[in-house]
DNA sequence: CCGCGGCACTTGTCATGAGAAGTTCAATCA
DNA sequence: TGATTGAACTTCTCATGACAAGTGCCGCGG
């Protein structure tokens, strides 16, 4: 394992046990170096990368300090409906619509990559949280993904989670934000009017690999579901921005 | 100009102008330490940014890879419109539709921390892309921020870049992101039918005190402008989730 | 007692050099 | 023809050394 890798876990280990609680300094670049016998180089590169995470600052001159502990829950709950929910302390319910293996439409292959023939694997399941309706997701997989949620009820519980226990690559995700009219199912199955206010999330999940293996269109009820986002812009003007407005491919420049 | 930020920069514009297309190869490091009279150093900190925001994709033996045009350039775009539509080589506009200082609404005042009586000072603006209506914003700011939006037109571009050079600090903010459905003034300035689905953006910004500064309600036509979240599960399983999904407080738990 | 200068220490930036590990591609062999 | 090998690339990792620039603090002088 990498000595930056070493380095960072280390820190960021002591950040989460409380060895270093919010605020505290950091040992500098110098002291970090002696301590795991690396030279600067990677030292700095864990430190970056733990300033990259919000869990530190740093300044010239000044020794870094700890900003905030780790968050318990992980980028997951934004892959996984179901550990969402439950993060939250509430119970997530799904109940089954559609499971089958059929060519999907002609916009869900291209955004899978799939040749016009290749068939899928298509999901209908409504969510709920606490009994209440919430969710309308529609998920497509490619047949070697797709295959294995024949092995389980996707009754159970979380796909995400049951794919991921199977060995599947589940690694990145681009998500598109939007809203859309309800249509008769959306109406029916959230029981709310047709054409109501629905706010979409259009998820695409790649593999380690970098292959598409999952194009997802998920449907909430405004009033029992919402996305916030938390930034700041002194800290986060050198971090990468996650976020971004988007402008779809079908305007004409 | 630290070195590093100048290859960044000419790399990002690169991109930008088409010069290097999607999925283009780019110079060896090597390459670009030569081009622009730099050691390794310098270059690999610039295309580790640049990895970090997204752009290119680098993995070891391979050149790296354009993965996308930038969605963002720096966090600086999600706060404001026109930057955002400037830096994806589009042409903002606006039309301010009311400019005043009174009593504002009581849910409004609350999040603004107001007593009651206080007043904020509102701005009703319709943005444009290219000329063409795609977001409908409605600002309110505290008096002692607000009161300098009289000093300058807001027809004449961005706000928040007009505050930010008048000293104001507007450092954190948070985002509430959820859908509703086009009321008459929506309708009518947005150019769609009645009760049509918007993309709507919740927004509490606040100074680097803490104090909150500005809420606004920014409407999206969701055939102009989507949101979009790119982010990684193993890179960032550590990494901060900046994103989260929001459960309303109207929820009974 | 207060203010100020200067020194020690810090991080940020950059150069150079080197080996490990992965990829690409063309020549070679079955 | 198809698989394999190897060399020439690439990036990743790490060490060392150096200077610039910012911070904190102690002690001196007022």
């Amino acid at each position: 394992m990498p000595l930056h890798v070493v380095v960072a876990d280390a820190i960021r280990e002591r950040i989460r046990s409380g060895d270093l609680p919010v605020g505290a300094p950091l040992p500098s670049e110098s002291e970090l170096s002696a301590q795991f016998g690396a030279s600067r180089g990677p030292v700095r590169q864990a430190l970056g990368q733990l300033r990259n995470e919000g869990l530190i600052e740093t300044s010239q001159g000044r020794v870094p300090t700890v900003l905030g502990r780790p968050l318990a829950h992980s980028i997951d709950d934004f892959f996984s409906f179901s550990a969402w929910v439950q993060a939250t302390g509430r119970l997530p319910g799904q109940h089954t619509l559609e499971l089958a293996w059929r060519v999907p439409p002609a916009e869900v292959a291209a955004k899978l990559h799939l040749a016009a023939s290749d068939r899928a694997v298509v999901v209908v399941r409504r969510r709920s949280i606490d009994g209440r309706p919430t969710m309308l997701e529609r998920s497509w997989y490619v047949s070697e993904v797709g295959r294995r949620l024949f092995d389980f009820d996707p009754d159970e519980g979380s796909i995400f989670g049951a794919l991921i226990e199977r060995g599947v690559s589940l690694e990145s995700g681009t998500h598109t934000i939007d809203a859309v009219a309800a249509n008769v199912l959306d109406a029916e199955q959230l029981e709310v009017p047709l054409a109501s206010p629905l706010l979409r999330v259009e998820r695409l999940t790649s593999s380690a690999s970098g292959r598409v293996v999952e194009y997802a269109d998920d449907r909430y009820r405004t009033d029992r579901a919402k996305l916030a986002i938390r930034n700041s812009r002194s800290t986060s003007a050198v971090s990468r921005p996650s976020i971004a407005r988007l402008a779809p491919e079908g305007l004409p420049a």
